[in-house]
DNA sequence: CTCGATTCTTGACTCTGATCATTCAGCTCG
DNA sequence: CGAGCTGAATGATCAGAGTCAAGAATCGAG
């Protein structure tokens, strides 16, 4: 991947698609590609920040850590999705590390290079402010899940949501039950627990990193009764 | 409040602070104030969005409703902050309610009179960015608390989040104990239960919604130990 | 000042999900 | 092939915080 073909990958990102032909050129020039293998961290808490990052292939996760090493996966980042504009704007460290899961090509976007393609373009400035919206919305939506809602809600809500939009019937995790299971701020054996209850009664097939749902409604219902 | 007191008013808010004087009479003269008394709704979720908001005088909760009816503060707004401006981004239901715990003044800001202003000036957009950036942060940081700190660890951090930057050693409390306690995702009787332990063994003092800390490092240990 | 209504505290009990320990299954690699 | 990982499942036990129920204290309106 070089010049020409990361200005038609910046072209479909949605936060970019809205730039001038000559604005994206010019994004895509001063992007850096990087690589990392996995297991390698991006940043950590408490790095500074000089930018901010498009996945372009692989599997990332953002995590914080709390003072004993506990570690708690905040977000899995998929290819296509931006990730640490907001610490950019905030001009602070990071307040979590990031780490690739899987062998990872990633485009850096210098703090500078977007500072002036957003006081150039009021629509792409416009269009971060929806999407660091988005972002908040997300994460006010994890806070209701995670304070609101039991392990079996929790898991069962990740399935659904994973299902939506696709038609047929399997989730594929996007990574190991471990880091899932983090995610879903449960331990990985409740989480395996869990796997297994909605195996009994709500008909689920669990095989390694995929699970089949034959019928929605059923594991639907099992968010409502105790 | 009129007119001239609300160009004064919205020029002390950080995020208006840097705007034009044209454009601050502008943002001014279209801001509509509106009244609450203690109790009264200022929208609920999936009300439609128009615009965004700022509190004059007053105090607001921000909480989501579970399915159930259960609620759960998000959010405790004091005066000169905003709220509500994601939402307005995202052109979307409102995903959370607000509420007046107290009689409260509020200048509602139409959409539409910032989206003008944010497409001429640059320099607004980007401190709205930064704005939205800290509340990302903020969120962020809850959830940290949330998922990784006991209950006790949620009080002690609060109080001592509260007192920071003061050097008396006074918390008063912004609103009564239920709704602090949801705050802080506690029920009211594990909140007075951790007050009470706090007592006897940080040497917190608690009168009504006054509370006096004597020792900070003392309050602080309690983080620490189980 | 007094009555009624919130709000807060306290006690007894329960339950969800964490922890600890062990076993098992699958891979990778020499 | 088998030794040694890593990830996953399962069982036994425990603890933190929630629930339910009953009082105590505080507040506010008349």
């Amino acid at each position: 991947m070089s010049g020409p073909s990361t200005h038609a990958f910046l072209k479909h990102i949605p936060l970019f698609s809205v730039c001038h032909e000559d604005e994206l050129a010019r994004l895509a020039e001063r992007a850096i590609e990087q690589r990392y293998e996995k297991g390698q961290m991006l940043f950590q808490r408490g790095d500074p920040c000089q930018g901010m990052y498009v996945l372009v292939y692989g599997r990332i996760k953002i995590a914080i850590v709390a003072r004993q090493g506990t570690e708690k996966v905040i977000e899995i980042i998929h290819p296509s999705q931006s990730f640490g504009e907001a610490v950019m704007f905030l001009e602070q460290p990071y307040p979590v590390m990031a780490q690739a899961v899987e062998d990872s090509l990633v485009l850096f976007i210098p703090a500078e290079t977007l500072f002036t393609a957003l006081d150039d373009d009021s629509r792409l400035a416009r269009r971060m402010l929806a999407g660091l919206s988005m972002r908040l919305r997300t994460l006010l939506k994890d806070v209701e899940t995670y304070t609101l809602e039991s392990a079996v809600e929790r898991v069962v809500g990740y399935l659904l949501n994973s299902l939506e939009g696709s038609d047929d019937n399997v989730v594929n995790l996007p990574v190991n039950k471990q880091t899932l299971a983090s995610r879903l701020n449960l331990t990985p054996e409740t989480f395996s627990r869990v796997l297994q209850k909605l195996s009994e009664q709500a008909g689920i097939v669990v095989e390694g990193r995929e699970i089949r749902v034959p019928d929605r409604n059923k594991l639907s219902e099992m968010r409502n009764l105790a």
